[in-house]
DNA sequence: CGTGCCTCGACGG
DNA sequence: TCGAGGCACG
């Protein structure tokens, strides 16, 4: 399914994001994703035909955790099977079926475990499985809807017409149909990995302006498509090559010259393939998907005059209807069900927080339904300064951009938009290398343990190129003032990524909001502003505090680094903000700014000011400061390594509940059996004794300096790069 | 280097 | 089943 190798490829237009900041947000969900990898947890029932709902609980729980985040799901399914893939499914029925006499037959032989696995690969989601998520999904009035076709087709038409903000799924093709925001690899944290239509070109690496959906849709065709293989030796990065390299606007005459383009002599497209191609492109563009508002079936995109769509089957409107709203079986139209949305009322879907979303809390299927805010309720940071022109390069083909800024260019930035006068110091030294971003190609670092290197010429190169992509980037490393006032996560696994990547220096960042939640030792807690949600009145997002960590175990090196840098407070005078809107501060801030922090902007809510505060309690001088957001980046490394917080690491303690555990206990099952609960009491916070639920820095007493010289001990050393 | 073929894990306890 | 990651081939 979809176009292999996309999403690596994709990979400079995508970023780690959570489903908390699109709270507010429609999303259109692939239910086919949920319901495949909720079948493979009883596949062996699902083959005996016995009943279950397995499947549909495990989708539950996806809807679950959307609504926990504020976001309003729409479940899209799969209707009927075009006839170009037919072949293709029967070819995938046979093999399932191939499977089933093997599964049938390593039980005979008692080998189960192999028989399972062989299960697993012929799972088919039944309309009949599909049909039992639908009526769950009615009873918790979430909306869904049965394309007329592919699933694909409709959740893009759900997107682009304005229905759905993003969308989920696992098939790539979904970038083909156009969507402005897709969501892969999304997991019961909410973390997962958004691609978005605006940085498609980052990943071309084709200028802005040069760049089209027609353009990334033929690259993609070309590479081997569901509707189309792709000719021999072709696959994304040639595909790409071509598409940047031919003028010729007319795709068909240009594939003429592809084996030219490409300097592949023996290379022939023949008209057949063009053919086809023009077929495939059609099907992207113009797949018959159901409009919920006219109740109509209507091409994906408008047919252009003169234009023919891909020649599909139209069924009655009343038939194309039932099956829209998910009554009939797609291939057998044989009725399951006789729901109807003007019989029920669907006025308050089940969200959480309903007030928050708002009217696009109304069903699709409402006569009344008006369509959501186009704006990403949470998105609203838009990049105010005009764009840095891009240098054009000679090379019309190749669009060069800095992939990174330097730490310092970032860190100006970050003084620039949060108006703080920049530091006098000059220069840094070199040991950014190890923050990824720099290209190698660019700056050559020949010694780590060299001296400050003076710009170089390559490196002036390199500053000219800055282009329009700085927002971006610098869009990652800011958290939004919408994610600012979320809760702390699970650390998205998608950040990450190897050293050499783009996670590098925003990692820094991750790192101090990581920071923000730790438990320091069993006298010191750390509530973060994440936890005291002033905004959050509604009762389903409860501050939530950390209660009772294993203090012991995970505790002591956080604790001995901010020992090392002197981040400890001393005797306890960190007072609880007061007042119920006081923001909170990191630990970060020194105790006088707490104290005396009333402004409304308070810089010491911005990550700036929590970098040039540990450079003051690093007692660093300004010109020792190799690499800020190298340094904070190891720190936080050292930091989540020992604290554990990424989920894949994370190991649930029965006993000693952690925060991320308490933080998503709202819809995973708890621990100690019991089911889930919703709308369940605050959790009192742990601090609450003595002081208020917004309260910041808790401290008894201060602990016994440790000697330790923590730098040495975790490796800053040995590490020339990271020498600190 | 890019493509194409391989194996493995998903879920859940 | 699907994609992801590893490895051999031209
Ligand atoms: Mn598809």
């Amino acid at each position: 399914m979809g176009i292999t190798g996309l999403i690596p490829f994709l990979k400079a237009a995508s970023r780690p994001v959570n489903v908390r900041e699109y709270s507010g947000c429609t999303v259109a969900v692939d239910a086919y994703c949920w319901l495949h990898k909720g079948a493979i947890a009883c596949a062996e029932k699902l083959v005996r035909g016995d009943e279950t709902d397995v499947y549909v609980n495990y989708c539950v729980k996806y809807i679950d955790m959307l609504l926990s985040h504020n976001v309003k799901p729409i479940l899209v399914f799969d209707g009927r099977h075009l006839p170009a893939k037919a072949e293709t499914e029967k070819f995938r029925r046979e093999r399932r079926n191939n499977n089933k006499r093997k599964a049938a037959d390593l039980l005979r032989q008692d080998r189960p475990d192999e028989a399972r696995n062989v299960m697993k690969a012929c799972i088919d989601i039944t309309p009949e499985m599909a049909y039992s998520l639908i009526k769950r999904c009615r009873e918790m009035c979430v909306d869904c809807i049965v394309a007329p076709y592919e699933a694909d087709a409709q959740l893009a038409y759900l997107n682009l017409a304005g229905f759905a903000h993003i969308v989920i799924t696992e098939d790539s093709d979904l970038l083909l149909f156009g969507c402005e925001r897709v969501l892969f690899k999304l997991d019961l944290v909410g973390n997962g990995l958004l691609i978005e239509q605006s940085k498609l070109h980052l990943a071309m690496k084709v200028h802005p302006d040069k760049f089209s959906m027609d353009k990334f849709r033929h690259m993609c065709i070309l590479s081997g498509c569901d509707y189309l293989n792709s000719l021999p030796g072709i696959g994304l990065s040639k595909a790409c090559k071509f598409i940047k390299r031919t003028a010729e606007t007319n795709i068909s005459r240009a594939l003429t010259k592809m084996g030219a383009h490409l300097n592949m002599a023996n290379l022939v497209v023949s008209p057949e393939y063009r053919e086809k191609f023009l077929v495939a492109d059609s099907m992207f563009k113009h797949q018959p998907v159901f409009d919920p508002t006219t109740r109509k079936v209507i091409p994906m995109t408008p047919l252009s005059e003169g234009e023919q769509g891909p020649g599909l089957e139209q069924l009655p409107a009343d038939i194309s209807y039932q099956l829209a709203l998910g009554n009939l079986d797609p291939f057998t139209l044989e009725k399951f069900d006789d729901w109807d949305p003007d019989c029920n009322k669907m006025t308050s879907l089940r969200t959480n927080g309903w007030n928050k979303v708002g009217r696009t809390a109304d069903s699709i299927w409402s006569r009344t339904f008006t369509k959501p805010s186009p704006i990403l309720p949470l998105d609203r940071r838009k990049p105010e300064k005009p764009t840095v022109t891009v240098r054009q390069t000679s090379d019309c083909d190749e669009y060069k951009f800095p992939k990174k800024k330097r730490p310092e260019e970032e860190l100006q930035d970050l003084r620039e938009r949060f108006g703080i006068k920049s530091p006098p110091s000059k220069k840094s030294r070199s040991d950014e290398t190890c923050d990824s971003g720099i290209s190698s190609q660019v700056i050559e670092c020949s010694d780590p343990e060299d001296d400050p290197l003076d710009i170089t010429n390559a490196e002036e190169d390199f500053l000219e190129e800055l282009c329009d992509e700085k927002l971006s980037t610098l869009d990652d490393l800011i958290p939004s003032s919408a994610a600012e006032e979320t809760k702390p996560s699970i650390r998205n696994k998608f950040s990450c990524q190897k050293k050499t990547e783009r996670s590098g220096s925003t990692s820094g960042l991750e790192g101090l909001r990581n920071l923000r939640t730790i438990q320091i030792d069993e006298d010191n807690v750390v509530c973060s502003r994440f936890f005291s949600s002033s905004q959050d009145s509604n009762c389903e997002n409860r501050p939530i505090t950390p209660s009772t960590m294993d203090l012991n175990n995970c505790s002591s090196a956080e604790q001995e680094l901010n020992n090392e840098l002197e981040l400890i407070v001393n005797g306890g005078d960190r007072r609880p903000a007061d007042g119920a809107a006081s923001p909170s501060k990191s630990i970060f801030a020194s105790p006088k700014r707490q104290n005396t922090s009333h402004e409304v902007s308070d810089p010491a809510v911005s990550p700036l000011a929590e970098i040039s505060q540990l450079d003051k309690n690093l007692k660093l001088g300004k010109d020792e400061r190799p690499s800020l957001l190298a340094r904070l980046d190891k720190v936080s490394q050292i930091l989540s390594d020992k604290v554990k917080t990424p989920a894949s690491s994370f190991k649930w303690d029965k006993k000693t509940p952690n925060l991320a555990q308490k933080t998503f206990s709202s819809y995973l099952s708890p621990p100690s059996g019991g089911s889930a609960v919703k709308n369940q009491p605050p959790v009192k916070p742990l601090v609450s004794k003595s002081a208020k639920p917004s309260g910041l820095f808790k401290s008894k007493k201060s602990p016994a300096p440790v000697k330790t010289n923590l730098l040495e001990k975790y490796g800053f050393k040995s590490k020339p790069k990271m020498s600190l």
